[in-house]
DNA sequence: CACCTCAATGACAAAGTGTCATAAATATTA
DNA sequence: TAATATTTATGACACTTTGTCATTGAGGTG
């Protein structure tokens, strides 16, 4: 947890440190990084740090904070800007994260969250559904979709995401070119929409 | 990784020492379990355990590797059971997988696990689809399914391997009976089967 | 018995964690 | 302005854990 102390900082003191904390984080993953490594670098003393945040943790959820408001602010931007169609949205929504996890500057840092993603990084990462839910689902046009109810949406949205975490995780894993990474999500996407099932013998 | 020296031991040192360790993890996840517990529990010295395994991590896979084997036996006899039905294969398995991690004695251990799965424990948990591709591909009908190629149907294994072991997590994140979880599943299951979009519509 | 191989042992240095009493700085009030 | 209150800064400290390593012990073999 990030504490009042640390808001209370000027702009230059915080950011001195959530560098720090971000080129720790490129080091080593949240397991293997160590708060001696951040203050190191960040010219602070120890006790300091912690009246800033309780622990490693709240530095690394805080620091991951800005990219899920981001993230989520794209997606209900993608669903206005397509009309509500699920499948166009995420598809641009996957490319824009991907642009952004491949830049140069953060490429070390994501690789590690992304090598180490838990299911709990995952869901601070991704808009998170629970919390989100109702703005979002306003935003879908639900007249394209299979579906009957709004359970079933939310089942639709788990799915989605689901698929595009684990493509992400393979960017990192893979050998794979950032092209033919997007092209096996598009299919996996296209795969969803019309089911794995042929059409009839269902 | 586990060394030569604890193979070597009788069965009934390592389940010793096996048990001290699943008692830790049963307690505390990989990241806060502590070889200084298992040691104190299974009665053996600090060096001995270094002479068994690299370090925490080794104990932890070697552990969870028990569980991998019988999972992809379990999916293995599914497919010649139901006759490469996928759906019926991994529905039956997703059950066979519930009912063991919600036995009693296993409940803790797995909650650490399922709790903290990050995608390199979901790799050795689940039949490792690069692994083990052949041998599972050969067992599945592919006639019903909606598919051209070889490489749709890693497509179609990844995604419903994505989609189970969400829903498998949530059954320890949140407060929903096993038989609504089951449910969950099997919605899910057969809302990929039958495409999300609407038929006619793509 | 002498030798060899492999297992057992625990002291040790290194590294890190979170806390706490105290000092310093800043804000508030009289 | 001076006194007081609040907030922030600091680093020593106790504690925990890690992985190593030199030494000891046990069992088998020629």
């Amino acid at each position: 947890m990030v504490k009042q102390t640390f808001l209370n900082l000027s702009v230059e003191k915080q950011n001195k440190i959530l560098t720090a904390a971000k080129e720790e984080f490129a080091r080593a993953s949240l397991k293997d990084a160590s708060v001696a490594n951040i203050i190191k670098k960040a010219g602070i003393p120890r006790g300091s740090f912690y009246q800033y945040f309780n622990d490693l943790e709240g530095i690394f959820y805080y620091l991951l904070e800005e990219h899920s408001k981001d993230v989520k602010k794209r997606l209900v931007d993608n669903l206005v800007k397509y009309k509500g169609d699920v499948t166009k949205s995420f598809i641009d929504l996957y490319q824009y994260i991907l642009k952004k996890i491949s830049k140069e500057e953060n490429e070390a840092y994501f690789k590690n969250i992304f090598l180490n993603m838990d299911y709990k990084i995952e869901k601070m990462f991704l808009p998170n559904l629970e919390d989100n839910l109702n703005e979002i689902i306003q935003l879908i046009d639900i007249t394209k979709l299979n579906i009957e109810s709004r359970l079933q949406l939310i089942y639709v949205l788990e799915i989605i995401e689901s698929v595009m975490m684990r493509n992400l995780i393979q960017v990192f894993q893979r050998s794979v070119s950032k092209e033919k990474n997007i092209e096996i999500f598009i299919k996996e996407m296209l795969l969803i929409n019309s089911g794995i099932y042929k059409k009839g013998d269902n």
